[in-house]
DNA sequence: GCCAACGTTGGC
DNA sequence: GCCAACGTTGGC
């Protein structure tokens, strides 16, 4: 069992959104990324869990936890026209996305911003708070995971 | 809205 | 295979 972090922008698709969804379950579609399919095609696994992360909005951080319940499958998205996340590169017979069905657990109690995630020196290995980093799903170290949650009950610090 | 950082594309 | 140009991400 792995832990991640997954991130999403609320304006398009937040934790609301997933939480409005019947069983509060929705595909994760929409990755571009070689290095994140390859974790969502290869890695991933339904049991484990993932926190997600409110990105490019006025308050970015950690919103809730999320559980993966499928493997990667291929991302239908990339076949159709109309989408735009349509990309003719990749086909039926030979996808070149991927992606993974998640169900929320639960929100966090309060919203963890992406600051307090900087000050907190356990956090310091973390893509995340990393200059320039741009992956959008990343894996979480056990103890990175019970830092996180520990923040939630701590408040500020 | 700006812009730094990074990944991808495509000409050569 | 190099690398400049371009597009995207995402914090601020």
């Amino acid at each position: 069992m792995r832990y991640w972090l997954m991130k999403s922008e609320p304006d398009v698709y937040g934790i609301e959104h997933l939480a409005a969804e019947p069983d509060q379950t929705d595909h994760w579609d929409g990755v571009r990324n070689y290095q994140v399919r390859n974790m969502m095609r290869d890695e991933m696994r339904p049991g484990d869990l993932a926190f997600f992360y409110h990105s490019n909005t006025k308050v970015p951080g950690i919103a809730g936890i999320i559980e993966i319940v499928s493997e990667g499958y291929p991302d239908h998205t990339a076949f159709d026209p109309e989408s735009k996340y349509y990309d003719p590169k990749s086909d039926p017979e030979n996808p070149r996305w991927y992606m993974v069905d998640v169900r929320l657990v639960r929100r966090l109690q309060r919203l963890i911003p992406l600051p307090e995630l900087k000050a907190n020196p356990a956090l310091a290995d973390m893509p995340l708070v990393r200059k320039g980093n741009r992956l959008s799903v990343m894996p979480v170290t056990p103890e990175q995971w019970a830092a996180i949650l520990a923040m939630e009950t701590s408040g500020e610090q």
